[in-house]
DNA sequence: CTACTTAATCGTTGATCGACGATAGGCGAT
DNA sequence: ATCGCCTATCGTCGATCAACGATTAAGTAG
C-alpha cells in the first residue's frame, strides 16, 4: 500500500538510475535477486572486485533505496527492495504516453 | 517489431540508466516527450543551462539510444525513442520475479 | 558573398566516480 | 581478554563528469 504505486520524483528517479548506471551494480542487483538475500562477502567472491569496492557499490545502491541491508552479527545481509525497483520500472513506463 | 520486446543487455541497460542518472537529462527527456519533437534551442530556452551544456546532455541521451536527432537545415530536431524507453522500463520490470 | 542563426565541438576547471589497499570497528569463538 | 572474521570507512590516484565560454561548421536569408 502507501505510495507503492505513485511515480517517483525526478530527483529520486535520477538517483536510482544513476545507481543502476554501472554494470557492476546491475550484476550485484541481479545476484541479490537470484539469491534473494546475501552477504557482502558472497558478492565479493563472485565479482572480480575488491571488498571495499563492492561495499561501496552496495552503499550506493542502498542510498538510492534499491537495496536494504540488515546487520546480522558480524555480517550484513543485503536484499533488494523490490517495491522500489518495481516503482522505478513503473515510473519509467509512465513517462511514455499511450502506453497500454 | 523486431527486438522491441526483448530485455536489454546489462551493458546497454547500464548505459541507459546512466544517461537518465541526472536530473537535467530527465527534465530534457520529459520536455521532449511533451513537445513530441523539438529543437535544441528550445530546450536551452527552458533549462537554466548554457547551450553547450544542453548539447552535451542531448549527445549523451542520443548515445544511449534514448533520443534521436535529425538535422533540419541549420537546426537539429530531437525526439524520444519511445521504443527504447519502453524497452528500458520493460527490462527493469523483468528483473523482478513474480511480477504480475 | 556576407551576415545571421543554430548546433556541435574544443579546452578548461572543479567536482565526483571507480578502484584499490590499509585501517578501524563490531561481533563470535576460544 | 584475545583472536579472527566480516564489513565499513579512509585516503589516494587516475578517469570521467558537469558546466562554462569560445570557436567552428553548416545552412539560410539578404
Amino acid at each position: 500500500m502507501s505510495d507503492k504505486n505513485i511515480p517517483l520524483e525526478d530527483e529520486q528517479l535520477a538517483e536510482m538510475c544513476k545507481a543502476l548506471g554501472h554494470p557492476a551494480r546491475i550484476q550485484i542487483l541481479k545476484h541479490l535477486l537470484d539469491e534473494d538475500r546475501c552477504i557482502c562477502g558472497r558478492i565479493v567472491e563472485i565479482m572480480p572486485l575488491a571488498q571495499s569496492t563492492v561495499s561501496q557499490h552496495l552503499k550506493l545502491l542502498k542510498d538510492a533505496g534499491l537495496v536494504q541491508g540488515e546487520v546480522e552479527g558480524p555480517k550484513t545481509c543485503y536484499c533488494v527492495n523490490r517495491e522500489m525497483l518495481a516503482r522505478l520500472g513503473l515510473t519509467i513506463n509512465s513517462l511514455i504516453p499511450h502506453t497500454p
